[in-house]
DNA sequence: TAGGCCATCTGGTCCT
DNA sequence: AGGACCAGATGGCCTA
């Protein structure tokens, strides 16, 4: 939830400014819109040199100079200790409120990174907004998982990628990440707790060997929360289906409505951040098509959610070129039977 | 109502 | 001196 945009006649009313630091009417035009406020404030800052450097300091000059002791006598200039003048009050009053600006300013930037975090980590909604925090810890998940899988040069399973991403996520957050990749949460953290005795295969599996990976262990820093090993293999059958196949409204993700912005993604087999060249790639898919590139079989591949473009990719969207034309085709040619 | 999250204010510290 | 950065305090809003 941000702030409405720095408005300078909420934070500093005029009844507020000093009039020895009153801005020129050209800089007192309110401006709305968030990009302008560090023009604002750059536009500010001469008129504060212009304002506290020379008519304030002359002005104080001239209050000092009549100053005089106790004897009558002007004060000497040099070590003496500057009195508190109404001036002098009134302008560290100013330069706080110009502080607090800044301060306001460099918040909003820092919340505009993060919102552009936010579009990036493997779970983006407009409506319900990661928090600050789970954030980061996502975006530090999601790098490491996406640098195992490098690293490796195998893909996980969409599980063990997906409990990887959570690792130290919230309840709430990790539901969410598991809404997003339209993951039945609580059959996600069942195989977390190693309690989903029955599931046996990966979703890859009938096309892939099931992919175990003592490698890819846990993010660091969250060791107790490891349970990637514990994880078993997931049942195709029975799991796959109700939780891909949207039946149940468990399975549905209504509050991610609207476009969602694809990760950082391999195009085409480059490696991009650029949105806009993922664009018509993503948007008939959220992220759960993007991360479980899952082969349709049978009925179940005819189902909208799982058909792939013609042009398909590959699981995670994150591998070699070569790695990609390779594994595509066996994505193909099992799409193509 | 408690707790989480957030924006903002504030004073301190460091750097230029 | 002034700005950037940081952390603590505070109060508002929202949700379980």
């Amino acid at each position: 939830m941000l702030t409405l945009p720095f408005d300078e006649s909420v934070v500093m009313p005029e009844s507020q400014m000093c009039r020895k630091f009153s801005r020129e009417s050209e800089d007192q035009k309110q401006i709305k819109k968030p990009e302008s406020f560090s023009k604002q404030i750059v536009l500010r800052g001469k008129n504060i040199k212009r304002a506290t450097g020379e008519d304030t300091e002359k002005e104080e000059e001239e209050e000092d100079r009549e100053e005089e002791d106790e004897n009558g006598l002007p004060r000497r200039r040099g070590l003496r200790k500057k009195k508190t003048t109404k001036i002098r009050v009134e302008r560290v009053k100013f330069r706080r409120q110009e502080a607090n600006a800044r301060e306001r300013n460099r918040m909003h930037g820092l919340n505009d990174a993060l919102d552009s975090l936010r579009k990036v980590v493997p779970c983006y909604s407009k409506t319900q907004k990661l928090s600050k925090i789970e954030t980061l810890r996502l975006a530090k998940n999601y790098i490491w998982a996406l640098s195992e899988i490098l690293r490796i040069g195998k893909r996980p399973d969409l599980l063990t990628f997906v409990q990887n991403l959570c690792k130290g996520l919230s309840q709430p957050t990790t539901n969410l990440v598991a809404g997003c990749l339209q993951l039945n949460a609580r059959s996600f953290l069942m195989g977390q707790t190693g309690e989903s005795a029955h599931h046996t295969r990966s979703p890859y599996s009938s096309f892939y060997p099931p992919y175990h990976s003592p490698e890819l262990s846990t993010p660091p820093g969250h060791g107790t929360l490891d349970n990637s090993k514990s994880m078993k293999p997931y049942n195709y059958c029975s799991a796959y289906e109700s939780f891909y196949e949207s039946t149940s409204p468990e399975c549905a993700s209504p509050q991610f409505e609207g476009p969602l912005s694809p990760p950082p993604i391999n195009y085409n087999g480059i490696f991009s951040l650029k949105q806009e060249d993922a664009l018509d790639y993503g948007k008939n898919y959220n992220y759960g098509m993007h991360y479980c590139a899952v082969p349709p079989r049978g009925p179940l591949g005819q189902s909208s959610m799982f058909r792939l473009p013609t042009e398909s990719h590959f699981p995670y969207d994150l591998h070699l070129r070569s790695q990609s034309l390779t594994m595509q085709d066996e994505l193909n040619a099992v799409f193509h039977n």
